[in-house]
Formats: structure tokens, sequence, C-alpha cells
DNA sequence: AGTGCTGGTCTCTTTTTGAGACCATTAAGA
DNA sequence: TCTTAATGGTCTCAAAAAGAGACCAGCACT
């Protein structure tokens, strides 16, 4: 047996989180991770990881998300059960978005990659700017 | 001064990481997070923080990502510093793939994570099918 | 001569996203 | 009263991104 093959069986392991068959389709991670992806989801997580907001709120706190967009990932965030939604009965009626236990819980993990954005986005940009110089 | 928007102002520069003006559009930590949002991006990091691979076994440990999607997630990891790629000139030449420096460190952060969508992922689940039963 | 492996690119179709108009209800201003 | 604005959306249409799969050159093996 390739001995290059039990090193992966093993380590990435922590990825596929025992995919059936030991294939990395249909893993459970990776639907997880995969509704995290949309371009707004984290920034909407940090948004609400700091206080509940409102629809209108969000949208003027992220200037450049369509009204489209800010709505179905709230939905799609709503539905994985980190944010919670509640409509208050005001004229006009207005609603408010907060995290769940498991949002907040979530945004802990997320807040990693977020801390490490923030400390290394100059590195990653010069790598870029490196990279398109050789390429140019 | 409203205490809410102070409130906004102290926590969310985590995230907006001091975008021009206080706006969270042009904000460099929303760059590199979306540098990592692509549908491929964190499996292939995860693929390559456990060893090497070269392009075909990247392309058999994937079984569902497509030779375009490959060649340009890894060529765009590549761009933004988090991978290195060597040309071997074997006969035919041999590509491998390996994580930078930098990219260990980015997938420390990542791997939080990834760790927890293992942990939780049946709580996503759950409120998955919770909330599309009572939408239906 | 034919087959297969290497790491890609090119084209075509489908899915996702973005831009912006539209909607009903209500309140405030002129 | 008539206009204007705010509430939280939905709908349509255009643009961008992703997926499927054909194709390619170079070389080894049979």
């Amino acid at each position: 047996m390739d001995s290059r093959i039990v090193n992966l069986r093993s380590k990435l392991d922590v990825y596929k989180a025992m995919a059936g068959g030991g294939n990395l389709a249909d893993c459970p991670v990776r639907e997880v991770i995969h509704g995290l992806n949309g371009k707004w989801s984290s920034l909407l997580m940090a948004a609400l990881a700091e206080q509940p907001y409102r629809f209108g709120e969000l949208r003027r706190l992220v200037p450049d998300i369509s009204q489209r967009m800010l709505t179905q990932t709230l939905h799609d965030l709503q539905r994985d059960g980190y944010v919670h939604r509640e409509v208050f009965p005001t004229k006009p009626p207005s609603v408010e978005y907060s995290l769940t236990d498991l949002g907040r819980s979530m945004f802990g993990a997320l807040h990693h990659l977020i801390q490490w954005a923030e400390l290394n986005h100059d590195a990653v940009r010069e790598a870029r700017a490196g990279f398109d110089a050789t390429q140019a």
C-alpha cells in the first residue's frame, strides 16, 4: 500500500469528516463551508456579531450590496441556523436580524480568519502585485 | 452622538480594518476573504496543507472539480501567495503545488472554521431541515 | 501505429450575481 | 390634499462566473 495514500487518508479526515467511502464529494464539512462562501455571508455575520440590525440598517452599512443579495444572503444564513429574523408590528413593519447561539459559535471560528486577514492583507497584496508583475 | 453608531464603529473596525472613510466597501479584509470564498479554495488549501500534490493527484483527490476550475483556483491561490507552483522537467513535465509560508499561516486560521464545521455540521443540517419544513 | 499519461486551454451551456424598476402601507410636510 | 419619504421586500433583465466536455502537444510503451 502506498504510504502517501495512507498519509492522505489520516490527515484529510479533518476535512472530509467521514464522507462515505473516503471520497471528498458529498462531504458534510464541504456543505457547511459552502454556506459561508457567499460573497456577503462573512461580512453580514461580522456585522450581526456586533449587534442586531434591521434590514435597512444593514443595507446602509454595506453600501455596495444590492437589496436582492441582502435579502437572499440573510435568508440563507437564517436557513442554516446562524441568524434569527424577527418581525415587529410597527407601521410600517420593521424586521430585525440577530445572531443565534449557533451563529455566535460559528462566528467565533470565522473570527480567526477575519483577524488573520486584518493582520496579513498587506502581505497578500504584495504577493498579488509580485505575481502580476511576472505574468505581464 | 448616537451610542449605537459609536458601538458600530469600534467593533466593526475589525472587519473593515481602516477602510478609508469608514465605509465597508473597498476594505482590504474583504478582498482577502473574497479570495478564499471560491467554491474550491478552502478544500484545496486543506489538501495542500497535508502535503504537496501534483495537478493530476488533486484532480483525482477532488473528484467533482472540473479541470478548468482546478487550474483556475490553483492559479488564484498562487497569485495571492498561498501556493507555490513548481514544474519538474520530467517527460512529460510534472507540476507540483505546495503551500507557502503565507499559505500555511492562513490555513492555521482557516483550520478553526473547518474544525467548527466538522463538529457542528449536524446542527446546521438540523436547522436547515427545520427551516425548510416551516417554509413548505 | 495506436494508446495512454502529463497539464493544460477553448468553447458552450447553465447557474449565480448585479442593477434597478416596482409594490402596498403608512406617516410627515406643504 | 397632494407629494414625498421610509418600511422590507419581489420581479425582470443583463452581466459575470462556473460546470461539462472536447481538444492539444509531447513523449513512452507496446
